[in-house]
Parts: structure tokens; sequence; C-alpha cells
DNA sequence: ACCGAGTACGTAAGCGCTTCCGTAAGCGCT
DNA sequence: AGCGCTTACGGAAGCGCTTACGTACTCGGT
């Protein structure tokens, strides 16, 4: 690894501004005991120079890295890009550091990669995405977490409950509610449900509201067909295929997230299904090329950008005595792949 | 900022092994000047104990930390997303970190973000995106990095020459030309080009692709519209509207990338015209979603991941006497929003 | 037997910063 | 004028590590 030579130091700064780099220290970091005269020269001068202090001698002396750890199971999905974007923008505004990890959605990768996290001594990190099916996975996960935060670290997730942190909670459940409501308004009766993989928790969440929504017009889930692939674009695929082959009867499709949706909408248009003449489709997540989908995509609006957003927020916080958790909105985006029953 | 606690440090396993922590640090190193067994030993205990490296402390005492910084226009603009999903890929394999900051398409917050790196000490630097029109802005930028590699960092740039660096250039000339030329082949003559911001780059290469093939075919790009908006979806829709209304005998629209095809495919959906039928329309890059919309667009594909990949590969050999100049291949992909003119 | 080179290891000097502590002023009070 | 108290600042001790340098010891050559 190259070694980029010195830069700028404190003391520089303190030289110019005639003052010791412990009174500099101080006026930077915007502590008291430093007279308001002194400190304004001192940051002015920093200004000039273009002084940014060497984060690993502060980390070293000071205790805590101002970065912030973020692990995505995928950065090129547009869902986690966006949630993405909201870290690093506030990230920015507080001056703080992004680090972005992959897990691949691969539970062992991302408690890997957690671990790497915590020896690099991040101050914060945030967990995007879903839990896994896989209990095991999850409670270690949860003890390493734990862990961390007894030690100082402050950690909150998204959309995932049980790894006992701070959590920005999707409104999954209200939203496929939300999503079904509107396809039974529409008179849809045979609704298939193209589900994401059985374990997670968006699915299970989404798909609670999908039944309850159901049960408050008199049907049941269990009545329905319910498909489990993959939570990608193929997974959608494939379920529509084997929905279309063993339930014609189906006139509604309700995809877990908007990456199915994509799946669900391309098998369609290639068999030259009407949407929504003969079946409307809704997704989940209104990510941003849902609008661009032809036809545009009914579904469910998260706010992405804001739950990245509101995620580093509560990690900001200190600790509280419990998890807290904040619910994100969701909103009914009715376009035109639903339509009435024909 | 919370501070995480103390963790193991080197003296605890030098101890433990008996030795001092110099000749404990030069075993985990690997350095030479050890006996084997009393290495053996070292590192044995340092297995035992879960011993990990702080990363400040060694950064500031030896010079270099295992990150690279990566800047992007925007994570969440699927060009960008899947370049990073390639740079973190390769870095995840060398077990380097990587630090993602948004440019927000503005030179002076990248030059910021540029030195704010710089004073991380990062140890690889990767630009992606286009330059700006601004010459001084990209002197600057130039001049920065240039004192950057000077003292031993290394940096790669994506899609940008000018910046005095090792560059990824994906072949926008050549791809613009392959989109022309198959729009001249399907019959079109009446070709508007819906540019972005006038000064990037890579909209003046594509722009230079599209007028050589004009030319090739013994036409002119000066006959032709050439709407100059924001390299965006919205520009897009801006571009569209206009050509609609000043240049109603066009038969095909070349965009100078996928979101800007969004949004005049977006527009002309709306506007009740056949695509293709009336109207041809391609985009470039081939963003993931480009086979989704409908109808499906005809675009350049561009190798997105392995340009992120390629350029972190640059940036880790040895800094070459000159810059090292990587071409990324394209491809013509024909799908369904282009046809004959009818 | 002595010398020089080589090897294996320890000592200690920083890397650039934060922060504890000490000191010198300035203040109002008796 | 003398007392304590506060406030503004500087000195200096680390944070945990790498590495230049020093030291002791070994060994081959003469």
């Amino acid at each position: 690894m190259p070694k980029p030579g010195p830069g700028l130091r404190l003391i520089d700064v303190a030289q110019r501004a005639g003052v010791s780099i412990a009174t500099a220290s101080r006026a930077l970091a915007g502590r008291e005991g430093v007279s308001e005269e002194v400190a304004n020269r001192v940051r002015q001068v920093s200004r000039e120079l273009g002084y940014v202090a060497n984060p690993f001698a502060r980390t070293l002396a000071g205790g805590a890295s101002p970065t912030v750890g973020l692990i995505v199971h995928q950065v090129d999905d547009p869902y986690f890009s966006e949630i993405a974007g909201g870290v690093i923008q506030l990230a920015d505004e507080q001056n703080l550091l992004v680090q972005i990890c992959h897990s691949g959605r691969d539970p062992d990768h991302e408690l890997r990669q957690i671990r790497n996290l915590i020896a690099q001594r991040v101050g914060v990190i945030i967990v995007a995405g879903s839990g896994y099916g896989d209990p095991h996975a999850e409670a270690l996960a949860k003890e390493v977490l734990a862990g961390y935060q007894d030690t100082g670290g402050r950690v909150a997730v998204i959309g995932r409950h049980a790894l006992g942190t701070d959590a920005v909670l999707p409104d999954n459940e209200a939203g496929g509610r939300a999503l079904t409501a509107h396809l039974i308004d529409l008179g849809h009766r045979r609704i298939a449900v193209v589900a994401g993989t059985p374990g997670l928790n968006t699915v299970i969440d989404r798909l609670a509201g999908v039944a309850a929504a159901l049960r408050d017009a008199g049907l049941s889930l269990a009545d329905m067909p319910v498909v489990h692939t993959d939570f990608v674009r193929e997974g959608g695929r494939v379920a529509t295929e084997k929905i279309l082959r063993d339930h014609p009867e189906v006139t509604a499709i309700v995809a877990l997230n908007d990456a199915m949706a994509m799946g669900v909408l391309a098998t369609l248009r290639e068999r030259g299904i009407d949407v929504p003449g003969r079946m409307s489709v809704v997704g989940f997540d209104d990510v941003s090329v849902a609008a661009d989908l032809a036809p545009s995509l009914t579904t469910i609006r998260l706010p992405m950008t804001d739950m990245g957003r509101m995620a580093l927020e509560l990690a900001l916080k200190p600790k509280a005595g419990r998890p807290r958790r904040r619910a994100t909105g969701h909103q009914l985006i009715v376009r035109d792949s639903t339509g009435p029953v024909l």
C-alpha cells in the first residue's frame, strides 16, 4: 500500500495563530476554555490553510473514530443504494466518514464484516437489510453487536428487529395491508403473492399485512397462492411462471418488493398478458424506476433516503435505556399497473 | 461520537509471548530479523488471544491506511452504484476498506472530498464520473491529485481524462458511433440528440461518436437538433418536450445516457407517441433496468462493475512512468425501443 | 586469539492528536 | 492590599503502534 506524505499538522495551524497546540485543539473542537477571540482566530487560520485533522491521530488520542460503518446486502441494488445515499448525506453534514461493506446476503459474510468494522474501531455501525432466517446466525450477530455496544459502540439497524439495537422499521405490515386492500377495493378476489426467501423478516412482515387485509375482507391467505422465490427480479419471473401455470384464475399479483415486481411485469409482457386489464400487479418499496416501468408500478413508497438518515440519527444520539424503534411512514402510490377486475 | 472501549494491545501479546513489543510487531508483520521459532510463538499467542491491531495506531505510526477512497457523483444512481459494487468487490478480496463520498456533481464539493480523503491518508483514491466543463476546477483537481501522487498516493479515475492519472475509459466515442450507425441502418435520417450538461467529458465524447457516424453516412450533426439539458432523467423529459415542439420531423432520439433515455421514454409515453413505431429511442450505459423499461431500451452496454474493479486494479499496481489508460469494451444491445422508419 | 560481519532482539523515539494538570492573570470580596 | 475563585492558556503525558538504532552474541577468517 502506498504511503502518502505528511500533511498539514495541528501545530502548523497553532503556530500561525500564535497559540499552543492545546489551545488550537480546543478551539477547533469547540470546547470551552478558549476565548471567543482566540477561537475565531484559530478557526480562521485553519480554514485558510485548509487544515483537516489527521483522523488516525485524533482517534488514537481521543478514542472514537469519526467513521460510520454501513453494511448493506448489495450497494448496486436501488433499495440499498438509496438508503446508503441517505446515510452518506447526513454523515457528510456531520463530517463523518462512511465505510460501506457488502454482506452479499450471506449471514456469515455479514458477521465477518461486523467484526471487521469493530476492529476498525468505527464509532457507529449501521446494518441495513432484512434479517436472515437462520436464528443461529442472528443470535451470533446480536451477541457480537451487544459486545460492541457494551464498549460504547453505537448501532442502528434498518428493517430488522431482534438485534437488540435501535432500529428503523419500515411499515412493512401496514404497507402489505394497504396494497392488498387496494386490490380488494378494485374487486380482486383471487390474489397471488410473489414472496421472497421464506426466512427474511421483511417477507414475513409484509406477508402478515397481506393476510390481515384479506382477513378484513373475509378472505384468507391460506386460499391464495403464495410462491416463495429469491427476493430479486429473477425470483419474480420464476414465481410468475408458476402462478400462470398453476393458478390461471388469479387476477392480481402482489410482489413483496419492486425488484420482484419488475420480474413479474417482464414475464407478463413477454406472455402478452395485459396489465392491468387481465392482471393487476403491485410492488413494494417504490424504487425510483418504479415510475418508469410500463405500465408504471403501483407500489408502497418507503422513504429509503430518510430511512438511512434516520438510522444514523438514532445512532448518533446517546444510547437509550432500551432499544428505540422508529417506524417509517409508508404511502400507497397508485399507478398504472393496477385496475379493476374486468 | 461514542467511544468503544480499549481492546487487546500489542503489548499484551508481547508479554504473553515473552518478547518485546518491537519483536512482536515484526513477527506479526512478517518482517525479518526474527527467528522462526519466536515468530511462530508470537503468532500463536496472537491468534489465541484474538488480537487485532489498532488500525489507527498502526497508520499513525506506519504511514498508509489500507483504505480506498471512492468518489462518485451520486451513489443512488445505478451507473455509479454498479461501479461502486465493482470497487467494493475487489477491495473486499484484497482486504481493503472502502470509503465512499458523494461529489453531488459539483466540482467544488468534489475537490473538497478529494482533499478530505487525502487528509484521511487513504492509500488510494478513485474518482468515478465525468469531468466537468470548468477547466479551472479541473486544473485544480489535477494539481491536488498530482501532489497526492507525489507523496506516494495512488489514483485512478473512471471515465475521465486530463487528470494526469491512470484511467479507465469507457468507449464513449465508439459507443456513440455504434448507436447512431444502428439508427441510420434502420433508415433514420432525422435524428435528435438529447445531450447532457454541455461541459461534461462524457457528453462531448459520446457526441463526437454520434457526429462521426453521421458523417460516415454523409449526414452532419450540425443539421440535427442537439438539446443540452441536465444529465439526468428530468433532463430527458425537458429535452424531449423541446424536440417534439420544435422538430416534429425527427424519427429517432439519441439520449446520451440511460437516465435521460428514461425521461425521453416517459414523456413519449405520456404523449401517446409510439416507440419504436413513430419514434426510435436509444440510451447509453445499459443500467440494469434498461431491459425492464417498456419498451425495453436499445443502448450501449458498459461493463460498470468491471470498470470499478479495473480502476482499483490499476491503482493497486505500482505507479507507472506515465499514466496508464485502460479502455473498456462496449456492446450495442438492441432491444425494443428501436425500429425501422415507417 | 582477535576482528569484522551478520543475526536476533530490546530500547526508545516518534506519528499527530486530545486532555489532564499547572500557572498566570483578572475579578470581586473583605 | 490580600484572599480565594474563575478563566485562558501552555506544558507535557500519553493513545498503540512502527522502526531506526543500539547491543549482545555468534561465527568464519586470519
